[in-house]
DNA sequence: TTCCGTTTTAAGCATATGATTGAATTGATG
DNA sequence: CATCAATTCAATCATATGCTTAAAACGGAA
């Protein structure tokens, strides 16, 4: 929050930009539902009619935050499975290939800057596992449309499992993220330290192996 | 919500318990920081002071729901744990039976017919996912001390990692069941039904399968 | 029936929420 | 400087929230 202080500080910004910062900040830490318009425009020093001036209302703040960031994610995720299609065609891609094509543009994200990466995690945390009411149906489906297409990658990767099967492991494997990316620091209270502090990228490397494990191994199926 | 109507409708129960079962579904189904005491009382056909009547806050309703249902299930999971622990005297435990520890009591409190099925699992969900802010500290502590002990029988068990990956593939776990658990029926929606329709222990054990893999498989450590 | 503790109820309290208004303020352009 | 559109602001609206209160309704014991 001290980081997110800085960045409001500096005059330059706008406020709509202050607004879409704080909210932002404050949506990855709390959820979109409980985050209330005069929390986010008083961390932003602006007035509680400026959302509704600059944005409409409190849904279509959420939308363009989501947006924002949700946006150029997906791209990304959409271009390098694209990208895997055609390398690996015909033939199964390999299952780390997948996860790292989902996970690597939040890799990306993080290094371009445009949000701390603490807040960050959390935020895609929250846009992989909180689906159905706190979020606007425009993100739902923006999320809908590209975890469709991996859905059939992932089960083009691991022909000997059933359907059912393969999509039930992409489910665990969004799981996974979902809390991690979120809920990350909660390990760390909870063990008091002893799960160490890991880089976002050894962090994620692991989860990918984690979830690679799950995916590919040969056991009871669905 | 029909399966509730049903269950409300039968005058035996007192005003309390009505409050307890509305409040537990709408719990479930949308978080606990969400839902309004109005909500909660309109759907048990009680008056809004009945809350703070019979329980005396919000947060101690809360307080109330959560642990009539986390206490029984906690209690079942470290008397399991403690089973194993004297069975596998001084050898690691395999990590199959810690998993099985932690969820099995889940199907067992299913069995008792408490709670519907589907609001159940949504609620067992939450309670391993949502930490911090919308929890009450009892609800958190309650499940913290549990998931101590079951860190140390994770560690045990795979005295190949060190601690941290340990630690970490505990908690890669947790997310795949807080997630699944809760958000289950997401799945269902957006593969178009193509992900089948499991039972309960069906999904459970496909879980830990996808967990103990996660947790088994030897290679990159953090 | 009367009595009395338990429970329920309607009404209200203080505060919070998302949204709106119309008047100020700003700042660039003529 | 004056003009004017874009922006900000305080004030306000209708509604919702958690909680409290005092009166009413209930139900068993005397």
């Amino acid at each position: 929050m001290i980081e997110l202080m800085k960045i409001l500080s500096e005059e330059t910004r706008g406020t709509r930009e202050r607004i879409l910062l704080s909210a932002e900040a404050l949506f990855a830490e709390r959820g979109f539902e409980v985050v209330s318009l005069r929390e986010i425009t008083g961390a932003a020093g602006a007035n509680v009619a400026a959302v509704n001036y600059h944005f409409g209302s409190k849904e279509k703040l959420i939308d363009a935050v989501v947006t924002r960031h949700l946006t150029p994610v997906n791209e990304e995720r959409l271009s390098q499975l694209d990208r895997l299609e055609k390398q690996f065609f015909r033939t199964p891609i390999p299952v780390e290939e997948i996860l790292k094509a989902f996970l690597s543009p939040v890799l990306q994200h993080i290094a371009s800057g445009e949000m701390s990466e603490d807040l960050f995690k959390k935020f895609m945390g929250r846009l992989i596992g909180e689906r159905g009411y706190s979020l606007p149906t425009s993100a739902c489906s923006l999320f809908a449309v590209m975890a469709a297409r991996f859905a059939a990658a992932f089960q083009r990767a691991v022909p000997q499992l059933n359907e059912e099967s393969a999509l039930w492991r992409m489910h665990f494997s969004f799981g996974v993220m979902a809390h991690t990316l979120t809920n990350g620091d909660t390990l760390r209270q909870l063990s008091d330290g002893r799960s160490g502090n890991p880089s976002t990228e050894t962090l994620l490397v692991n989860i990918i192996d984690f979830c690679r494990a799950g995916i590919e191994f040969e056991g009871r199926e669905l």
